[in-house]
RNA sequence: GGAGGGGUUCCCGAGCGGUCAAAGGGAGCAGACUGUAAAUCUGCCGGCUCAGCCUUCGAAGGUUCGAAUCCUUCCCCCUCCA
């Protein structure tokens, strides 16, 4: 295999589809490092495992030498993009922007290498767009092909509203590849419509239209809907190893097949062979805990996945206490009910959800089921406050 | 500009003067069962000083003993025509 073919082959893996392939082959072949973009909406800055689905692919062209331009959406952000649901977001200030790209950074270079990082702002050059350029921006594309777009053609024939400035999104977007002089996109599989329009776009401004990378999106812990914020199904990276650990455990024997594709650095070959043991009558939860501690060890270190692994057997496996229970103050005054405590130690969002938990039996008093929600507790000790399974706080009563 | 249809609790969606904190489904939460898996079953699912009270049905007024339901004005969305 020659070093282009490897190239190719690395680049390839874990990837939904590559637009053209042919094209990219010829960039790789001239030797120069490549333009490599791919944009995020700063709206969102706490990253997840979906994230990094493409940020490890990002990492695969840094490591043969190539040139990472990571695009902070910041102009674009105003508009929202359209992709899924129809969300109206709240316009950010600049130091929010700001602050979210620089959490970005942080995040981001748990895995890129920041020496070959390019940050960039498509306020820089939106900005020096004037009207009439914007016009002549959205006079390249027809209302018919913008209606091609599979959530735009679902909301106009569900009688739901579109906005025109919705249609600026995806040529904002493209005209991003256009001032950066991109050679290639990276997006996720959703992002197709609006990764074509960067090369449309380029060959109207003369350029060589750049190629397409969609990799595809990681469904969240329900299995179901896509890793997202907003839905809370989602493992961000900056957890802590514990929920890192638990969160990967609690997701189905099937999906977790998924996440070995996706996210493992293991071998092909290496992941068949696990599949093949469960398969043969391995438990699966056992495949599963190599692919939690893999994932901890990546943003923790690998000591913090061995001390999550002895964590998650004592809290689950053997229904031990955590011993680093968050601890919280609550004034009872004379002896307040137990429901008034649970409510203010923060352990359900209203007192009536407090009262709800102990008649379903969810919450214990030092180990024990809670049955008289009016029973009163005293100021002078300190004592451990459990709703549901995963819901701990020490509580001083004082 | 004209005609018509809509805006209901996290989402979808019923309700069209009292029995409505509002059917049903989804999501979520809890309990049972487990491997903190899935599936399944059961319960909960606005708030509070909880047998009572308070605030919700686009917004503001009004009619009524009583309004999500009727009237007025306003805001927003969709469809068709021009």
């Amino acid at each position: 295999m020659t070093e282009l073919q490897a190239a190719i082959e690395l680049i390839k893996r874990g990837t939904d589809e590559l637009l053209i392939e042919a094209e990219l082959a010829e960039r790789l072949g001239s030797g120069r490092p490549l333009r490599v973009k791919t944009g995020f909406d700063p709206t969102a800055p706490d990253l997840h495992l979906g994230h990094t689905v493409l940020i490890n692919k990002l990492r695969h062209f840094q490591d043969l030498g190539h040139q990472v331009m990571f695009l902070i959406g910041d102009f674009t952000a105003m508009i929202g993009d359209p992709s899924g649901k129809s969300v109206t977001r709240p316009p950010l200030s600049r130091e929010q922007v700001l602050e979210n790209a620089r959490t970005y950074q942080d995040q981001v270079f748990k895995i890129l290498d920041p020496e070959r990082t390019q940050i960039c702002f498509n306020s820089a050059w939106m900005e020096k767009l004037g009207a009439a350029d914007m016009i002549r921006l959205a006079s390249l594309q027809t209302v018919a092909r913008m209606l091609e777009r599979e959530d735009f053609s679902k909301r106009y024939a569900g009688n739901q509203p579109i906005s025109i400035h919705e249609f600026l999104y995806p040529l904002c977007q493209g005209y991003d590849s256009v001032a950066m002089q991109a050679d290639i996109e990276l997006g996720g599989t959703d992002q197709r419509f609006n990764l074509l329009m960067g090369r449309e776009l380029q060959k109207h401004y003369g350029q060589a239209p750049q190629c397409v990378l969609m990799m595809p999106l990681l469904e969240g812990l329900d299995g179901v809907n896509k890793m997202s914020k907003s839905l809370g199904n989602y493992i961000g990276i900056t957890e802590p190893a514990t929920e890192i650990f638990g969160k990967t455990m609690s997701v189905s024997d099937t999906l977790m097949w998924r996440y070995f594709d996706l996210l493992s650095f293991r071998s092909t070959t290496e992941i068949a062979g696990l599949r093949r043991d469960v398969e043969e009558g391995r438990n699966p939860r056992d495949v599963k805990v190599m692919l939690a501690q893999e994932l901890v060890a990546r943003f923790h270190g690998q000591r913090a996945a061995e001390d999550a692994l002895a964590d998650f057997q004592a809290r689950h496996q053997r229904n031990e206490i955590p011993d680093d229970l968050p601890e919280v103050r609550v004034a009872v005054g004379n002896g307040l009910p137990v429901f008034q405590v649970v409510k203010q130690a923060g352990l359900t969002g209203s007192t009536s959800e407090a009262i709800r938990m102990i008649d379903q039996g969810a919450v214990k008093l030092n180990g024990d089921r809670v049955e008289d929600k009016g029973r009163l507790l005293v100021a002078g000790e300190t004592v451990v406050l459990q709703v549901g399974k995963r819901k701990f706080a020490a509580v001083v009563l004082e």
